[in-house]
DNA sequence: ACTCATAACTAACGTTTGTTAGACAAAAAT
DNA sequence: ATTTTTGTCTAACAAACGTTAGTTATGAGT
């Protein structure tokens, strides 16, 4: 267990024990027993601070959400060049996704267990972020700094490779967040930025 | 439902069926009782040409696997140049998962769900798997035609580029197999080819 | 007509699931 | 000192789960 975990609020313990339980086990096979199990106590008790196993589920995902959301907002609002953009835009979703793994690995995986209604809302903001995305691509073309590429198709290709950090990540390895967004950078980038290649084995 | 489905064994029809529940609703929220009933016939039936529940899933995510590793070993034994290989290998593992979507999902999302023991073996298939294309890249490298990058990382990306198409590939849309290979292998060229950049923004 | 394999059925099993009701203990607030 | 709040417990519920047993229907080969 990492840090400051006494000083949360009782339900926010339970979110993060779960968090790591529904990252190991998904979040279908783990069981309300097996989440009180681990915070030493019985199941029944959990509900004296959880309404339901749905509930943690969408605490967990749409808290993520939400740090995406605003992280992009911030961005958006600061940084003018759209190369500057997106490269702290994926800086700042790294960060977010190796701050918590284990919430992040949830949001990225699980939300499809979400209840109908949630996840139609869960499935709304995942686009309006996408769709951020996409207009700083858009900017990049226009402002003649990217290649004309299909934007959908760049965009998804960025979010695939900044996603995929959960799936090796660890937070004591060698590289951190900063350091490994600015290689995801560079490679979405050479993909994108407009450039005069001299390659010997070039073929347009 | 797709063509063909009558002229496969019973058997195969209902790992077909059960590809499709598993890839909407995930392998543990998926019960007998609902791939029964998709089938319309009784769950008690489905026992009499199938062992478990999880031999289904096996079935799946191994056929997965061995499609994908006699791929990679044809493009080895028959291309010679390394970005030769990198772009075949790439095509055949698109075409792989453009080839079926709901075995594919499954393979790439559900296989944590197998049991303990053929989880281990999955593991190393994956793994062997993913050596594989750390060859290609290291190649690329020796015969001076790949950047110098760190190629686990590299080859964590592009299999996160091909596997993403998962996500929003459908059979019926503009882009097949071939062109999809094509637009991905460009970009992560992109990334890898060695290049000497003429760009007025270019920062070394 | 009889056999045999195939594929389905009904009924039920033991377990696990998420969840509720109501009692009890300790600490905090009055 | 007593009420209130907070957190936990035991016990149990109905529903859903994967699976088994034993039976019946269908069609092909003899």
């Amino acid at each position: 267990m990492s840090i400051n975990f006494e000083g949360l609020s009782r339900k926010e313990q339970i979110v993060v024990v779960a968090a790591q339980l529904f990252r190991q086990k998904g979040y279908e096979a783990s069981s309300m027993r097996d989440i009180a199990s681990a915070m030493r106590i019985e199941a029944a008790s959990l509900y004296h601070h959880i309404k339901s196993k749905d509930e943690i589920l969408e605490m967990i995902c749409f808290g993520m959400a939400q740090k995406f959301i605003s992280a992009i907002g911030e961005v958006n609002d600061i940084y003018f060049n759209a190369e500057e953009r997106l490269r702290e835009a994926i800086y700042q979703h790294v960060k977010i996704i190796t701050d918590d793994m284990d919430k992040s690995a949830v949001f990225l995986k699980e939300w499809r267990s979400l209840p109908a209604a949630s996840l139609q809302e869960f499935m709304r903001l995942r686009n309006n972020y996408e769709h951020e995305f996409t207009a700083i691509v858009e900017n990049g073309i226009q402002e003649d700094i990217f290649e004309h590429v299909d934007k959908k198709f760049a965009v998804l290709s960025i979010l695939s490779s900044v996603n995929w950090i959960n799936e090796w990540y660890h937070p004591d390895g060698k590289m951190q967040a900063k350091e490994i967004a600015s290689h995801i950078s560079d490679f979405v980038m050479g993909g994108l930025r407009k450039k005069l290649i001299t390659d010997y084995n070039y073929k347009p």
